[in-house]
DNA sequence: TCTCTGCTTGACGTTTACGTAAAGGTAAAG
DNA sequence: CTTTACCTTTACGTAAACGTCAAGCAGAGA
């Protein structure tokens, strides 16, 4: 027995609900709901809540998700989908056509929102026209 | 007076709402509340709503809007946006800078987008490679 | 005239995504 | 030892976006 590594550095920094709060720029009861639905789930020590790197990166996660609309039901079947075990050939085939259809809803959404800017664009420049029109 | 001229079409079609509902896609119900909230005001012929192409050009925004994940209160004020009026040059410059918010909104949904769409080819890739190196 | 179909207006129900007390545990500071 | 600052659970409240009856009008056809 060698012991650890030092060479493997262990991240072993932590957070409080408040700290992580703040950060994300959300209320500890968004934080405590998404915890509810199953989105995060941090550490416990004693009866508080101990929060990880691994908890920062699925809040980072969830809150893209939701500035794209996503309502968290969806949004926690793809963090899901994101640590599904894959050891076995048929779970990787599973999580791949999982993936097919998020990107068909993903390019979708890319569709609709380039358009809209078209069509933003569009009408700026009807609007700066009428406006150089002017007397 | 010469009469109107028959070159320029008038588009007098119409559409009674289980027509436009099941052309949209949604049902009744859904477009009498987008009228509850103003998104859409039909023609009255005697109590019976009666709709038109400017309706369903409405409609299809708001949908629009709706599969990019703004609120609907949100999706008035850009529709309302859309048809202020614009004849003084105080409201062309206030829609210009309503217009540079809008852009600013979508422009993040974008990098959102497209963000996610790389960490999921990233995650398909290495989703193939496992299934390469399986037996 | 009766009935059927489709439209109408309420009005209460439901789901999602939290907000907002209420009531209490715990640990450090004074 | 008490106050203060955070943390906890429990639970009811709320806004948005419709769903879902209920009850009634209105024109078309048998």
């Amino acid at each position: 027995m060698i012991g650890r590594m030092t060479s493997a550095p262990v991240d072993d920094a932590t957070w409080t609900i408040a700290e992580i709060a703040d950060e994300f720029g959300v209320t500890h009861r968004t934080v405590r709901h998404y915890e509810e639905l199953g989105l995060i789930s941090p550490e416990r020590r004693g009866t508080s809540r101990i929060y990880h790197r691994r908890d920062r990166t699925r809040l980072a996660l969830i809150l893209r998700g939701k500035r794209l609309g996503f309502p968290l039901e969806e949004i926690r079947t793809i963090i899901d989908l994101y640590d599904t075990p894959r050891g076995k050939a048929s779970q990787l085939r599973y999580v791949l056509a999982q993936i097919d259809e998020r990107r068909a809803d993903l390019e979708q959404r890319r569709r609709d929102l380039e358009d809209a800017l078209v069509e933003l664009d569009a009408f700026e420049t009807r609007c700066r026209a009428d406006l150089d029109r002017l007397p």
